[in-house]
DNA sequence: CATGAAATTGACCTTTAACGTAAGCTTTTC
DNA sequence: GAAAAGCTTACGTTAAAGGTCAATTTCATG
């Protein structure tokens, strides 16, 4: 609260484990800027940008691409304006919402497979090629639309 | 189950809507055999090769990738054999499903957050560039940790 | 048997992501 | 006044899932 940090790329990464030129790229893409203090070349970075850069860690890890932390990034910058700026965020981020929860969904799906697997392994049987309606066993039975392959076919 | 059913190449192309090089690609992978039948040059392809086509679209959908699902028909492949090959198959599946359950619980994480994010939008405030500490309503405080910055920082 | 449609192999091309790496030059810092 | 660090520009990288020629061959049919 009393000193102002500043620092030099090169003291970012070595904070943060990446090389100067991520944070560059990071700039590059609009993530991040830097002081650009008292006109001198080399870039400065303050307390500010450090946190920013660790946001940006934080999100990846949790598997987002820089890309969509640009989006959140963006879309938390406009959080300050008015009220029908305010309804179009809630829009996105419910459609990202969405999107999520159909790709978790998916996962789910995924996972449910594999432990219905693990469980059958002593029970084994065929189902990658089993064409599901002949074979009572087969749990792919209502996935597999054998009448779609007969009824394209000539 | 009467009549032996045989696909020329473009047929499952049109069929399932991808192309012929698809297809062989899903050879070249190892993902899908061809009959081969009677010495022709042409691939000819059964039933069963069909279904195989509809597994990998399936699996695909569901967001696997080729690789993935290779290691999936493989694995299947093998289920045939003793116990020994069994119980590593079972450990095999098991670090997939904590993979898979992994990736599952970073996409909950990020779900959560969009929800709340969609929450508070009119109790705006500019947390990507808080640093945490000093910010009492801050929800990232917890994960970030500014000590961390200033005991890297020189 | 002639011919047009469909298949074959092989090789290179494409796109996106997130930087890596090199070159040549300038600026700080000790 | 060097060495160390930084700057810009620009091309390279890796992986996925095929796409796109190209030159040749085979199949099906009147």
């Amino acid at each position: 609260m009393s000193e102002e940090a500043s620092y030099k790329i090169g003291d970012l990464a070595r904070m943060f484990g990446i090389t100067a030129r991520a944070i560059r790229y990071y700039e590059e893409l609009g993530l991040l800027e830097s002081d650009d203090r008292d006109g001198s070349e080399h870039r400065r970075y303050s307390e500010r940008n450090a946190v920013r850069i660790k946001r940006i860690q934080q999100l990846k890890d949790y598997g987002l691409t820089l890309a969509e932390i640009h989006e959140l990034f963006d879309l938390a910058k406009n959080d300050r304006t008015g009220d029908s700026v305010r309804t179009s965020l809630a829009a996105k981020y419910r459609a990202r919402l969405e999107d999520a929860e159909h790709r978790r969904a998916a996962l789910d799906g995924y996972i449910e497979d594999l432990s219905w697997h693990i469980e059958q392994l002593d029970k084994v049987h065929d189902f990658f090629d089993c064409p599901g309606a002949a074979c009572a066993s087969c749990r792919w039975s209502d996935r597999c639309d054998v009448r779609l392959l007969v009824a394209k076919g000539s």
